[in-house]
Order: C-alpha cells, then sequence, then structure tokens
DNA sequence: GAGGTCCGTGGAAGCGCTCCCACGAATTTC
DNA sequence: GAAATTCGTGGGAGCGCTTCCACGGACCTC
C-alpha cells in the first residue's frame, strides 16, 4: 500500500479534505466521487450514499480552483461598474440594477461579483481579471462615451452585456430602456396638461441616457410644432445637487418656463427644490416629470410624476442574453430595447 | 520530436497561450517563463528579454485557476454586504466604504469583490464561494445581530475582518468607529447650546451601531444629571423616510423638544422635513445634529451639524488588518475604533 | 447456453501552473 | 590548480479536479 493511502486511512485528515480522501474514506475511486458531486445519473445508489455519507463526515467542499481549471468554467459573473464619480453608487437607479442582476442571478448556479473601476489603472486590473479566466462572463454598466472597456472585454473574447446602450453604434450585446420615448411621453403629458413653455433639465451629455432623454423631449416638441428654445435646456449631471443648480440657471435663463421635464428622479429632487426657493409652486406654477421611478419620488414633496424603467425585466434580460452567450448559443450581438411607463403622481 | 511540439512550433498558436507556448518561442524552458511572469530575480537578462517579447507576440495572460491551484493565493479578497434590505445599498455610508476599501486595495495586487446576501440562501452561497478558495479573505458589513455568516467564515478559518463591532461580544477583528463616543460629543454640544429637551432618533436596535449611538446619547444625558425620559427617544430604521416619520412620532410625544440628536444623516434628512411640516424653525426652535457626515449634509436645508467618522482610516485599517491575516502574521482577533468628529454647520 | 447489450466503476491522462531539486558552467577561495 | 561556491537553467512532480476509455458483471435475446 502506497505511504498516501496507509496515511488516509489511517484517520489523519487534513483541514481541507480533497476528493480522494472522500474516496478513500467511501471505499470508492475518485471518479466516483466526482460523479456523485457533479451529480451525474450514473451512480448506483449505494455508492452515492457511501459517498454522501464521506463528504458529510469530513465537510467536503470541492475546490473550485481545480474544477474550473479542467472545467474552464467558474460559474461566476461580474456586474462592472466603470464610472470615475464613485457619488454614482448612491444613485439609487443603479442599485436597483444591482439587486435586479443579483436577484435574477439568485435561482441559477451562477454567483455576482461585483466590480469598479473609476480610472484607467483599475480598469486594467478588471479586464486582466475577466481575461484570466476569473468570471465567465460580464455585465458592463459602462455610462460614458470615452470608456475604453467594452472594446477591451468583448475583444478579449469574454461574454459581454451592456446595460445601457453604447454610444457609439458598436456591435455588442446590450439592453435598454426606451429612453427616447419614455422622455417623449413624458414630455407629451407636460404639452397635454397645457403647458405653453416645457423645459427640460437633462443628463450629462457624454451618457448615452442623457442624449437620449433630451432626444426624447425634443421630439416631441417638435411634433407638436414648437420651436426648439436653446434658453429651455439646461445640463445636469444626473445627481441632486447637479439637479438644484441646473433647476436655478433655467429659472434664470427662461422665468416665463411653467413645465419641465427632468432627466432623473435625483435631479428633479434637487429642482423641486430650486423651483420652492425661487417661491414657485409645483404643479401650479411649473410642473415637473422626473425619470427612473425612484423610491424618492413617492417620498417627496410633491410626490413626482415620473418614467418608470421596468427593472425586473431589464435585469432579467441582461442575466438571460449573458447566459446564452456564455453557454455559446446566442446570437451575436442580440440587443433588447425595454418600455417605460409613465407614472402619475400629483407634480404633473 | 513530440506531436504536440510540432503543433507549437509550426506557428498554430491557441486562442489563450499557455506558459509551454511562450517557453518554446522564446527558446526557453516553462520554470524560466515562470520566473519571469513572477518576477523572480534568477533570470538573466537575454532569457527575460526574450521570455517578455514572446509574451508580448503570443498576448499571453497566466491563467489564474493554474496558479491558485498551486499556491492557494487568489489575490482576491471580498467585501460582503449582508443586509436583507436593498436599500442599504443607496446608503452613503456604506457607498464610502466600498469606495475606500477599494482606493485601499488599489495599491497592492489585490482585486476587490463586492457580494450582496439578502437571505439566508444567498449567505450560504457566498459562504460556499469564500470557502471553495475563492477569496483570500473577507471584510464583512454584517449589520444585524442574527447575522450567521460571521460565524461560517470564521468558522471556516477564511480571514475576515468585521466593519462595525460585532454585536455580541465575539472574538474576531474588527474595524469601528467610536459610535458612542460620537454620538456623546454630539448631545454634549447641543447641552451646551443650553437645550433643555434633547432628544434622539435611534437606529435600529439590532444593529450595534444604532445601539451604540443611542447609548452616547443616554450617558451625555445621564451625566449632564438629565433623566433619560422615554418620551424623547423615538427608533428609525437608518433611511430618510425612517426618520422623517419617527421625527413626527417623536414631535407627538414630546411637543417640548427642543434639540435632537439623530443617528444618521439621512435619517437627519427626514427629521428636517418632518421638523419643517410641523412649522418648526431649525434650528432656533429645534436644533439638530446627524451622524455620518454625508454628501447631503452640506447640501440639505440648513446644513447639518454632524459627527464625522474617519472613513479614509477606518478602510485603511480593515484592508491593513486583512492583510495581516492573510499573511498569517496578525495577532488573534485585532480590532480599531476609530475617533469621531463633530462638524459643526448651521443646524445646531 | 453462447453472444450481445447495458451499466456502474476505476485507471489514468491531463488542465496550466509553481517550485523543489539537480546540473553544469562560471566564478571564487585557499 | 583543485575544491568550493555561486548562479541561471531545465526536468519533473504534483496542486485537486473532470472525463475518456476500458473493463467486468448482470441482464437480455434468439
Amino acid at each position: 500500500m502506497a505511504p498516501v493511502t496507509t496515511e488516509l486511512t489511517s484517520g489523519a485528515r487534513s483541514a481541507t479534505p480533497t476528493l480522494d480522501e472522500v474516496a478513500v474514506l467511501a471505499g470508492v475511486s475518485r471518479a466516483t466521487v466526482s460523479r456523485v458531486v457533479n451529480e451525474s445519473p450514473k451512480v448506483s445508489p449505494e455508492a452515492r450514499e457511501a459517498v454522501q455519507a464521506a463528504i458529510a463526515q469530513l465537510h467536503y467542499v470541492p475546490n473550485r480552483m481545480a474544477r474550473s481549471l479542467v472545467t474552464r468554467r467558474t460559474d461566476t459573473v461580474a456586474l462592472v461598474l466603470s464610472e470615475p464619480n464613485t457619488q454614482v453608487f448612491s444613485d439609487p437607479f443603479f442599485a436597483s440594477i444591482v439587486h435586479g442582476v443579483s436577484a435574477a442571478l439568485a435561482d441559477t448556479e451562477l454567483t455576482l461579483v461585483l466590480l469598479t473601476a473609476r480610472d484607467a489603472r483599475e480598469q486594467q486590473k478588471i479586464a486582466r481579471f475577466a481575461r484570466q479566466g476569473h468570471v465567465d462572463g460580464v455585465v458592463l454598466m459602462s455610462l460614458h462615451s470615452e470608456d475604453l472597456l467594452p472594446d477591451v472585454l468583448s475583444g478579449a473574447g469574454v461574454p459581454l452585456v451592456l446595460c445601457g446602450r453604447p454610444y457609439d453604434g458598436r456591435s455588442v450585446a446590450y439592453v435598454d430602456a426606451d429612453n427616447v420615448g419614455g422622455a417623449r411621453v413624458a414630455t407629451e403629458h407636460l404639452l397635454g396638461l397645457g403647458r405653453r413653455r416645457v423645459a427640460t433639465l437633462t443628463g450629462p451629455t457624454d451618457m448615452i441616457a442623457g442624449v437620449d432623454r433630451y432626444l426624447g423631449w425634443q421630439r416631441a416638441t417638435e411634433d407638436a410644432g414648437r420651436a426648439v428654445d436653446p434658453s429651455l435646456v439646461a445640463h445636469g449631471d444626473f445627481t441632486e445637487a447637479g439637479g438644484e443648480a441646473a433647476m436655478a440657471r433655467l429659472l434664470a435663463q427662461a422665468p416665463d418656463l411653467d413645465a419641465v421635464f427632468v432627466a432623473s428622479d435625483p435631479m428633479a429632487v434637487g429642482a423641486l427644490r430650486a423651483l420652492r426657493a425661487a417661491g414657485r409652486r409645483v404643479p401650479e406654477d411649473v410642473a415637473v416629470v422626473g425619470f427612473d421611478d425612484a423610491a424618492v419620488a413617492t417620498t417627496c414633496d410633491p410626490p413626482l410624476t415620473t418614467v418608470a424603467q421596468p427593472l425586473d425585466l431589464m435585469t432579467g434580460e441582461l442575466v438571460e442574453l449573458l447566459r446564452r452567450q456564455i453557454e455559446g448559443v446566442a446570437a451575436p450581438a442580440e440587443t433588447r430595447t425595454c418600455p417605460t411607463r409613465l407614472v402619475r403622481r400629483a407634480s404633473a
């Protein structure tokens, strides 16, 4: 009998038991233990039972590194937030996406890891992480136009789905809300209320969501036969403070405005504050519509009329598209655009 | 010549090149390539150069799974948020911790992955993930008293540091802010202003931070020779909405209060709103002190006097303690309590 | 009852890497 | 000038796992 076997049968147990140790204890071969662990049907009930008993007794946990080395899978996917501004982290929209993806993954054998890339160096680190085989796929929230990560990742052949349409027209799988449509409906609602001067507070122009929501406002304005007056436009950055400042500017530019479509709920909350500071009543003097249907939309004063995105649907599609790519059964660069919906509350 | 070698030298390159292929191309052995990759000094300049050229030419990226299998290290640490309530995600304090830990790790070779556990099932998944050797260590934000993850993880021998003192007195490494001291100073400040009825809005009683901040208020109250009047206490949940509701209750219980220490800034913002709704002026009628020094403390109306935690220090210590455990040079269950500091603004 | 099929099982190869050990050449020491 | 040291290098074992392949026994078929 070989020394190693002697040691195993003599009862000396390592802190982290291996397949072999389980096999020896169960009186079967390594291969059979592997089959039991991987739920292969080709195992007799007796053998299965013996193995399971041994696993329980030794507290055996398979070593995923070893497994991954041969299977070429890690059963792990990454959600990457590529964004220099840390504050975005506390944006409720982002939190919802994380929550949704995580929930969609909970029903699968996949584990979610969250990675953040604030600068080029961290992006490199993440690219390496992905390329070194630590994850089977990546959901990427790359918000700014100049981000390199989408290229690097898709170039490296890592299964990839973007959350949000890519800024340029590149061919890559993505899931997005119908931002243009949502903004359009919001603006039409304001117009339908009989408002004469419908302004907009946009998001950053280097983010596609910011651009698309502006586009929706613009189209609705044009379709209503109104001129697209530059003084009715102010740019924000999707944050509450940015929204407050932009609203103040907007009031200075266009004191006669009587409605405003704001490109995100946090910005709308800031806008509400600026409006109050300026002595304008909402919705009597100025009607306000936000975007996102964040939790704060129900608690602010007045409760916010806003455009809701189907988050569950979106995160579900995100995971679905990614899994298909991982399985290798995906059509190249599949995309989904999910419908939005106006939620009426008191602000418009 | 063996077939495999023929294939390698004949120019056929796999999509993901291995050490062997680099070795063949560079005309050295696998061992030498490994030395170059791992920056061993025992390599001649010529060999190093040849290897580096080959690596560049093949776009070689080491397979971390294979490496981990033998080194028993992954160079990855996890930040685990064990918290059923998803909304906590958008809490600025949490975002700051993530940011800080991530920044502290950016200077090292370690990669950070973020994991969330909302229920027992996800906790199991994470425990498995850690035990299977996917991470070298864990920073755990386990906020509630009944959480099992600390036990499971430390029981499994995974290097572990808690962010926040454990609820019970268990022996485990942790880093925490001096919540009791901070709350005490805040309360003393209110008392020092000459306020007669200093109330408090607490956090959840199953979170140690909630308990400690209440304790600080209590001690300061007692030390000032005041009675700890139950009607001066209302419980919140660290959220803005919860703070608003609790403040409304507090005003009903103790209409004569003239100061309130609020256990978190988001709650304080809610409290400010409730106070305004009730027609109380801040700070004239009611002085308010918050906790956390979140970004919102500077933008709300009036700007919030609050207790700041040394986040950089805390996250630095967190990473330091964890690294020491990973290196195996840590004393058992090291702990750090970081000093807090009162930041005076307009609300008190 | 001889040949065929099926099924559970174990042996063994190998995933890509690190690292111990031994080897030979260059350098040093007495 | 012989022995000892140093240094860069390559061979090879092995990390823990999956999976192909072959084997033997139980079962069926004509």
